[in-house]
DNA sequence: TTGAAAGCGATACCAC
DNA sequence: GTGGTATCGCTTTCAA
């Protein structure tokens, strides 16, 4: 390993120019890539840089150019059951682009908040992701003004009229899940949807509608019914419930694989057989849906793929547009509680 | 709001000290909070502050302190099931002193972890924990040499000898799910461990043997049965190998809340009621050990309290102790799969 | 093509 | 107690 160090301090440019018999700004612009550098010259400074180890110090840089090649999520919940997969997306293409990640947990609380945004720009922050790792649903504008400068916006929520959002096609993915019940045989399909004060299930009730239409199929209203909870336990309650108002039911979509759980274990317990009388999809694609009687087919949410936008967004050289809504498109996993 | 913009540009110290009618050596005494500035002076310039709304530049301080106030975690597995946990662990100490927190995912790459630790120390950040949301083993030295400046520690997982690793007491973790056990009556407990080559398995193993030895009950071999996989499926099948070979067991206690579903549904299954025919503990506290029926008694992972103390370690004055192996206290919590 | 020098925004030493 | 000033490591005109 190359020397690194100088009198135990970090090799500078000044080191490599010195050592280079040139001065700072010639190292200054090989490091950059710049033409403006002779062929003979540019080589030479390569190689005192590679034999002394030489990397250049970013905080410096940093403090010169008024960028920090960082970016910052701000999320209310890091705990939430979705913001690993949507930070692993962010991280992705933030590395790719040797960007940097911060990471900065709010608790929802503004106060909280304000501080942390306040710190960030301090540290002169490129851009930032607001982030919810639980629920698609509306964020309070930042708990403190974001200069212009840095462009912001929302993931897996939205923020006020004029931001930009990434957030799932739900309603894609609900149509997605009835398409796939349809071509499996189903003509009877019931909607086992979640708590109405979640925005996403009217987003995925609305699929489930249209999808039922395009396809020919009535879309009325006894089909549907609405878990209190996401609790298995209230899945469980809400599929007998809708057994017994549509007995002949050949399918039913939950608009969550923990709805489905209960689900499956309530047509369990009435001795129906899965996928055989009844075909079941949930959605979200949790990892619990793999290991359930039979493995669940189900609507995976593309979160990796929301971070991703999201990253991208934020770090695009072309400003992002106003009032966008990025809706990235779910896929189907085709297990065993469907047909085949 | 007050003006924090001056032609555009942000407030800087010298715009502060030229307002206030001193230098900026006397404005960055006051900011630091020094003491060799005399009480009208340091009025005058904290007003003045206030009114311009001047926030220091942290690149400049960086770059002139040679610190960030950054500290970085480094994971394999950004997507671990127990990464959420421990980040807000850290990120919590760290906000709480001021600190911000860098995230990266190494994907268990050694060339993207060099290129990342290479990044990460151009950055100049001060500290540095490697972090692994999946499963405690070992983790082979840092992908690039770290200088010796910057201090490092492991969490949920450990490196070579003469490194400071956070880990879970998973031996007093299991030790308290026995003798919960015990004090509800319990007489003949069987261990449903997981695969062997997870250590924690052995560490788990270990508690529930010593625990059983100073409770005065016997820990023969024959009570212990390992499951090939985590799968509740591989749950359900060792449970009834256990069953088979110790009919008269009155206790299980699982080594993951994942097995734990699977032996309660072979128990069901069976016709044996749970708690009052035999008891049943699980570890991890995941989500779904509530959903279970009935509700499952776990061990929870102090994961949150190890995030935290690997931020004090790496964020603390005093340097980190070598070879320290540092283990956290489980807790215990009871529900309904256990006598009460 | 190469270099000299100013400056990014702070801190800290040393006079006064 | 307060101020002058060198400096942290790099980028960037502008001359040569």
């Amino acid at each position: 390993m190359s020397e690194s160090l100088v009198d135990g301090k970090r090799i500078t440019l000044r080191d490599v120019a010195t050592a280079a018999g040139v001065t700072t700004s010639t190292v200054s612009k090989v490091i950059n890539d710049r033409r403006d550098v002779g062929p003979e010259v540019r080589q030479r400074v390569q190689e005192t840089i590679a034999a002394l180890g030489y990397r250049p110090n970013s905080v410096a840089r940093g403090l010169r150019t008024q960028r920090s090649d960082t970016i910052a999520i701000v999320t209310d919940d890091l705990e939430g059951i979705f913001t690993n997969s949507l930070m692993r997306g962010v991280e992705e293409v933030a590395s790719a682009a040797d960007k940097a990640v911060l990471l900065c947990n709010s608790y929802g609380d503004r106060e909280r908040e304000a501080r942390q945004l306040s710190r960030l720009i301090d540290r002169q922050i490129d851009a930032l992701i607001f982030m919810s790792g639980n629920r698609v649903g509306p964020r309070p504008e930042p708990a403190m003004e974001v200069p212009d400068h840095i462009p912001y916006v929302y993931l897996y929520e939205y923020g006020p009229p004029g931001t930009t959002a990434v957030l799932p096609d739900d309603q894609g993915g609900a149509a997605l899940a009835v398409d796939h019940l349809i071509e499996r045989g189903a003509r009877r399909i019931v909607f086992l949807n979640g708590p109405t004060d979640w925005e996403a299930t009217a987003d995925r009730l609305a699929g489930f509608t249209a999808a039922l239409e395009r396809n020919g199929l009535p879309a009325t209203s006894d089909l549907v019914e609405s878990s209190p909870t996401w609790d298995p336990e209230d899945g469980y309650a809400t599929m007998n419930a809708l057994f017994e108002r549509v007995p002949d039911l050949d399918a039913v979509f939950c608009c969550s694989d923990d709805l489905a759980t209960g689900a499956l274990e309530a047509l369990h317990d009435r001795g129906v057989a899965v996928p055989n009388d009844v075909q079941v999809v949930g959605f979200d694609n949790r990892s619990l849906a793999i290991h359930q009687r039979p493995p669940l087919t189900t609507v995976a949410l593309p979160l990796v793929e929301m971070g991703m936008e999201a990253g991208r967004l934020v770090l695009g050289e072309r400003p992002i547009p106003e009032s966008l809504e990025l809706r990235v498109g779910c896929s189907l996993v085709a297990r065993e509680s469907t047909r085949s």
